[in-house]
DNA sequence: GATATAATATTAACACTGTTAAGTTAAATG
DNA sequence: CATTTAACTTAACAGTGTTAATATTATATC
């Protein structure tokens, strides 16, 4: 009786392809502008066949992002960051937060940006992986407050302060390219490296 | 000859009519969810009307931000901030820069994140009135820098890293809102305080 | 005042869009 | 072999931005 697991795998492989071809032209050309028929071309199928496995396109957006975010959370946690230097820690962490916004620029928007605004009041919502990446920075900032390197401090309000520091600069870097920025990699510096400062003990 | 003028000035005032129902409806329903049927409806004229002044639908997207964008300065600069407290004056300004995306947040969005996305390289360029908000911030630190309050630093960078924090948290509280955030004008003030605590000599 | 001219607005159409309902084909089960 | 079930497609609907051709209106000229 492998029918139904080989079923369920092919099921699996053609939810996979959509979802790639999706990803794929919405990073590459931008979510509105990619239609459901150019991704079903893409993969030679009917239109209508993608909405045997997506609800909508909006889901099919959810879909890709939620890839992005655990994706993202991977990166991070590979980082494995010596806990001994949390401010180190929390430092190259806001740094390959940053650089993985900038590496995948549509997925991050799409992810962050456009996908909360197509759907209201769902972001982040508790248990999803959007929280789990919160998460993780917040249980650097708590280990700096803790080791007393920071000031004490709201680890919650901390956090977020971080969070808006990191994503307010992965942004507008990403949407305004030819902003005469100080140099990439100094700007993110300078960015992460004011935040620390200020919230020194 | 005043017809000439008559003319002129009822061709403005269509377009300034075209332009309010526009944004009435980009704010509510977003850019995306809205005609240009629509837009003509609500102001009881044809579709195409609408082209006979303004290119196209980016077009007008691109007036209406220009409006935000000129309404954000004016904002700003009706702070008349005192010279002889820089550092009050930054923190002010960046209070009030916040505070304006969050009463206007579909605007911010639209003129911050949906434009630029919508006109791939032309954010934000020279003579822009979106260059004459980031100027006013960087006056502000110049003179901080001036008064050696702030540490001496590159006054494009520090106005970068400012407006990074700003712009991030400005757009975290309008695309989470159901995210259990510190409560608002507190996560702004930690944001803004951190920043300068930061950047201080 | 009639007519030509320019400005302004509209109608009809094109090639798209997301999505649904109905229909078709192929495979698995009895 | 017949039937049920799953997978996929075709056809259609109501809507989209935009253009070209047309109609309407108001002004300027005779």
């Amino acid at each position: 009786m492998g029918v139904k697991e080989r079923r369920a795998r092919e099921r699996e492989q053609l939810r996979r392809q959509i979802l790639g071809a999706a990803r794929e032209l919405f990073v590459n050309e931008g979510y509105e502008n990619v239609s459901m028929r150019k991704i079903a071309n893409k993969i030679e199928y009917s239109p209508t066949t993608i909405y045997l496995y997506f609800k909508d396109k909006a889901d099919l957006l959810d879909s890709v992002c939620q890839e992005t975010l655990m994706n993202l959370l991977n990166t991070l946690e590979h980082l494995k960051s010596d806990i001994s230097d949390p401010i180190g820690a929390l430092r190259e962490s806001g740094r390959t937060y940053v650089e993985f916004g900038l590496e995948y620029p549509q997925d991050y928007k799409l992810t962050f940006v456009v996908r909360p605004q197509f759907q209201k009041g769902l972001g982040l919502q508790e248990g999803s992986v959007g929280e789990k990446v919160f998460n993780y920075l917040s249980e650097m900032v708590s280990e700096c407050i803790r080791q007393k390197k920071f000031r004490q401090m709201d680890v919650e309000t901390t956090g977020q302060v971080l969070w808006s520091a990191v994503h307010g600069v992965t942004l507008l870097l990403i949407d305004f390219p030819d902003f005469p920025w100080t140099e990439k990699d100094k700007l993110i510096d300078a960015v992460i490296h004011t935040m620390i400062e200020g919230l020194k003990a």
